[in-house]
RNA sequence: GCGGUCGUGGCGGAAUUGGCAGACGCGCUAGACUUAGGAUCUAGUGAGGAGACUCGUGGGAGUUCGACUCUCCCCGACCGCACCA
């Protein structure tokens, strides 16, 4: 039997919807509107792979079943189209990254189009617009042109920043505005790449590591934005938000918060402190030393003359070890005695000051007093150089707990901490942390503090293909951003996208671009070199589709307020290895905007979900060598190498080139059709799992649509005979309305997977039918539209329809036809299974109780027994305990 | 090590205010139609047993008339972070 002619339907739907601009979004403010958005793409020039349409066909179904529902639905899709992979295949062949992206939008548009996605594509955007990144540059100044006020917790004109009164010459206010900036120049560590030419993020150093490039620390000159001055609100806006826990617990963990105090410990030989941050105060009496980093910035004045070879040799060695080498498994702690001492401000005793890359500069004062008895580090370093290790806190459960051999870290009680001004012992673990914290703070030597994990952001790449930075340098060594109306800047055209070998971008050697005079003020000027990284763009997208074209503002207010209404994206659909940075830097960039009023809600993703990955299935032997697909035979359901015959594991492993299970997209259209792909991702399990694709599951569901569409059209593409305009059996009505009920809910609760399975028992249902009732065909396939718009669109038309089935109602359904009027309930006999009984909806007891007496393996069963208790659960079971 | 998610047939997975475990699909078995079947249709398909029945949701305990579902302990898998003081 033929299969319903999908490869002729598909493009003639999508040219017809195209063509009539079906799923052109109007601004209609009196309608209801639903947001939904998906993480859009990098343009690869490998095209779209078969993830891909997991999440977006999600997306386009609840779409268009929220349209069909009358909601003024959003559900745009654009291109990150900056970044590196563009631009090291430019440098290979020469070809302009502008040329390679716009090759790549046009091939991943044409794949998002043959798939049936209900995007309006004239609300695309595309990162490398001039027009897009033009408000990616205005965005960028305004944080720039900004300063966080610490009592009103938000961004301010940086014109408001109060100047110090002792500050009096412009060179010193300038200084301490730049100072005060969201967005600053520093010189830190970054991770330089030689062959690149460019800094990577810490996140990418593995991934080009892997490909064989050397990754070094060095200190270079970047742009940095203050995102930890949101450290707090992004934290607590999390609770505003429904996201998964998961991604919520990893942003948390990101972002890092923990409450201490800083202490100052004196060192009498340079007459200096030491500051420290511990989140123990209340083990203060128990710290025997000190560790400061090999970066502190006291080191040189601490190390002692007879100290100074060893501290030198031990501070060479870990600048030269990368965070991810310092960091590496449980390594064995090193560190070197600086000849210096510090005063313990608690027991008054002098205690050595080490030096150890344990202790990381970057976080809390780069210092820390070491507590043996009740830190796991510090307890192993202690033993390790034989520190004194004094215990201070009582473990209750077991108080011969030696702290010599283990740290004790938990809470407990107080011991051996008291002197003449202040005693903690005997007080549990919170009350001895607020006492001492009060004492030193009495004292002035030390203040609560809460501290944060998270880190400044470094903006800065030094490449071609990003957006360029919008500042100049003048030659006395000021500095300007540029006026909106001297946005955008536009990235230089130029043919050698090589690095310029002095750590500046590609931009640097372009003298006819980043030489100038300034207009504005008619002196000599030099653009900055940098650009921006790749989440700069991916920053504020979901905006720009709310107002694409608009050449005066980024998105105007009020379709802004509209389509942000009601906490933001309705729902955002992506991978969750975006979990943390792009989240994070989103939510950061729209906080920015929020405290310009310039976007109406605190947060922009209100719902969050993650699709799990589609996974291949692989092979490997008894090595655990994973044998590609194509050396692979399969016989009798088992698995062999087709090379020696040794039987193999079948196991799911990510789809990847090398082991050859890559599944491409394109050719599952070709051979089963848009709607049975999307209908199979769909199909393979819940949506946030990861699950392995399967040819044969494919077939099946093809099969499936091959029989909704029998059910309805003949072979050559009319409407079948046996539909007719006849009444339903109660049994199809009670299919049909179901049907209609549960996918409704399972649309809303994101479960596709039984949505698709409740359409096979429909289609079950009515299979066996003779003759259809038209009305049910329709509903049917009003239902199912959502899901394969080509299939439906044509079989709406074949029902005698003239409109696109897309602008349609979803139907009704009527609960009282999704139950029906007899059921079956069990009888059980002390709980277990002895009979069934058919008895009418919502039986009475007394009723159920006499026919369920009359089952013969019922009354086997009871033998007579007196009945102790019997137990009726309406529609469900009754249970006799004997 | 810390944080999180999750363990159900040969496979993907359904089912939780606690109430018939295995919906639906794949695969498999048998049959029908057919020159043919890798198309289509029909029936069957957790395990054991001839059967009445018994066992069965990673393992062990507990609560309950009743546990995939709730509690505790253990084991395993996956994801994230990783000397964060």
């Amino acid at each position: 039997m033929a299969a319903y002619p999908f490869s002729e339907i598909e493009p003639k739907w999508q040219k017809f919807w195209d063509e009539n601009k079906i799923n052109k979004i109007e601004d209609d403010f009196s309608k209801p509107k639903y947001y939904i958005l998906d993480m859009f793409p990098y343009p690869s020039g490998a095209g779209l792979h078969i993830g891909h349409p997991e999440g977006y066909t999600a997306t386009d179904i609840i779409g268009r079943y929220k349209r069909m529902k009358g909601f003024n639905v959003l559900h745009p899709m654009g291109y990150d189209a900056f970044g590196l992979p563009t631009e090291r295949y430019s440098m290979q062949t020469g070809i302009h990254p502008k040329e390679v992206t716009a090759k790549n939008t046009k091939n991943f548009t044409n794949q998002l189009k043959a798939l049936g996605f209900a995007y309006d594509w004239d609300r695309t955007v595309n990162t490398t617009d001039e027009s897009y990144y033009k408000w990616t540059q205005w965005m960028f100044l305004k944080i720039y042109n900004s300063y966080f006020d610490e009592i009103l917790q938000k961004a301010m004109p940086i014109e408001f920043l109060s100047i110090p009164e002792n500050l009096v010459s412009q060179e010193e206010i300038d200084a301490y505005i730049d100072s005060q900036r969201l967005a600053f120049i520093a010189m830190i560590p970054v991770n330089w790449c030689e062959e690149l030419g460019t800094v990577l993020a810490n996140e990418e150093c593995d991934e080009w590591r892997e490909k064989g490039y050397t990754v070094e620390r060095k200190p270079m000159r970047q742009w940095m934005i203050r995102i930890t001055k949101y450290a707090q609100r992004l934290l607590d806006d999390l609770e505003i938000v429904e996201w998964p826990h998961s991604t919520k617990e990893m942003q948390k963990n990101w972002i890092g918060k923990s409450e201490g105090a800083e202490i100052d410990f004196f060192v009498p030989s340079i007459q200096k402190n030491i500051r420290v941050f511990t989140t123990r105060p209340d083990t203060l009496f128990g710290a025997t030393y000190m560790v400061v980093a090999p970066e502190h910035g006291l080191v040189n004045e601490l190390t002692t003359a007879d100290q100074k070879a060893a501290i030198e040799a031990y501070i060479t060695t870990s600048s030269l070890k990368s965070d991810l080498e310092r960091t590496e498994l449980n390594k064995e702690k090193s560190g070197v005695f600086t000849g210096s001492y510090a005063i313990n401000p608690a027991t008054g005793a002098e205690i050595p000051i080490w030096i150890a890359d344990y202790v990381l500069a970057h976080y809390g004062t780069g210092a820390i007093m070491a507590v043996p008895g009740h830190d796991l580090r510090d307890n192993e370093f202690a033993q390790k150089y034989s520190l004194p290790i004094l215990k201070v806190v009582e473990n209750k459960e077991n108080l011969d707990f030696d702290v010599t051999k283990e740290a004790f870290c938990e809470d407990g009680y107080a011991v051996n901490s008291e002197k003449s001004e202040v005693s903690i012992n005997g007080k549990n673990t919170p009350e001895a942390k607020s006492i001492i914290s009060n004492w030193l703070e009495n004292k002035g030597i030390g203040k609560k503090k809460i501290q944060f994990k998270l880190r400044d952001w470094l903006f800065s790449r030094q490449r071609y293909w990003g957006e360029p930075m919008p500042i100049m340098f003048f030659e006395d060594g000021t500095r300007r951003g540029l006026d909106e109306d001297e946005l955008p800047l536009v990235l230089p055209n130029v043919k050698d996208f090589k690095p310029a070998g002095t750590g500046e971008s590609p931009l640097a050697n372009v003298e006819e671009w980043v030489n100038f005079i300034d207009k504005k003020t008619g002196k000599k000027a030099r653009y900055e070199t940098n650009t921006m990284p790749q989440w700069a763009g991916s920053c504020w997208y979901y905006l720009r589709y709310i107002d694409p074209q608009n050449p005066e503002i980024f998105a105007a207010k009020d379709k802004e307020e509209y389509w942000m209404g009601d906490g933001g994206i309705d729902l955002y659909v992506g991978g969750a290895e975006h979990a943390v940075l792009h989240l994070l830097y989103a939510r950061f960039w729209h906080k920015v905007l929020f405290d310009y009023g310039v976007v109406s809600t605190p947060e922009p993703f209100k719902k969050l979900f993650h699709q799990g990955l589609i996974m291949g299935l692989s092979y490997r032997n008894k090595n655990n060598v994973l044998i590609p697909n194509d050396l692979v035979e399969s016989k009798d359901g088992k698995f062999f190498d087709t090379r020696n015959g040794e039987e193999l594991e079948e196991i799911v492993a990510k789809m990847s080139k090398s082991l050859k299970n890559v599944i491409n997209p394109d050719d599952v259209i070709k051979d089963f059709g848009a709607d049975s792909l999307r209908i199979f991702e769909m199909f393979l399990g819940p949506l946030e799992a990861s699950k392995p694709w399967s040819k044969s599951g494919i077939e099946g569901i093809n099969r499936f649509l091959n029989r909704a569409w029998r059910l309805i059209a003949t072979e050559e593409s009319t409407l079948s005979d046996s539909v007719q305009d006849v009444p339903m059996t109660s049994d199809q009505e009670f299919a049909l309305h179901c049907t209609i009920k549960k996918i409704g809910e399972d649309i809303e609760n994101l479960s596709f997977n039984t949505a698709v399975s409740q359409m096979m028992i429909f289609v079950n249902e009515f299979t066996s039918a003779e003759i259809k009732s038209k009305e049910a065909m329709e509903k049917f396939v009003l239902c199912l539209a959502p899901f394969a718009p080509h299939l439906c669109e044509e079989l709406w038309r074949i029902l005698g329809h003239t409109n696109s089935i897309v602008l349609e109602k979803y139907p009704e359904y009527d609960i009282t036809k999704t139950v029906k009027s007899e059921v079956e309930i069990v009888i059980q006999v002390t709980s277990k299974i002895r009979g069934k009984l058919i008895v009418p909806l919502d039986a009475d007891q007394s009723a159920v109780e006499e026919l369920a007496m009359k089952d013969e393996s019922v009354l086997k069963h009871l033998d007579g027994k007196p009945i102790r208790k019997v137990i009726y659960v309406k529609n469900k079971l009754i249970n006799f305990i004997v």
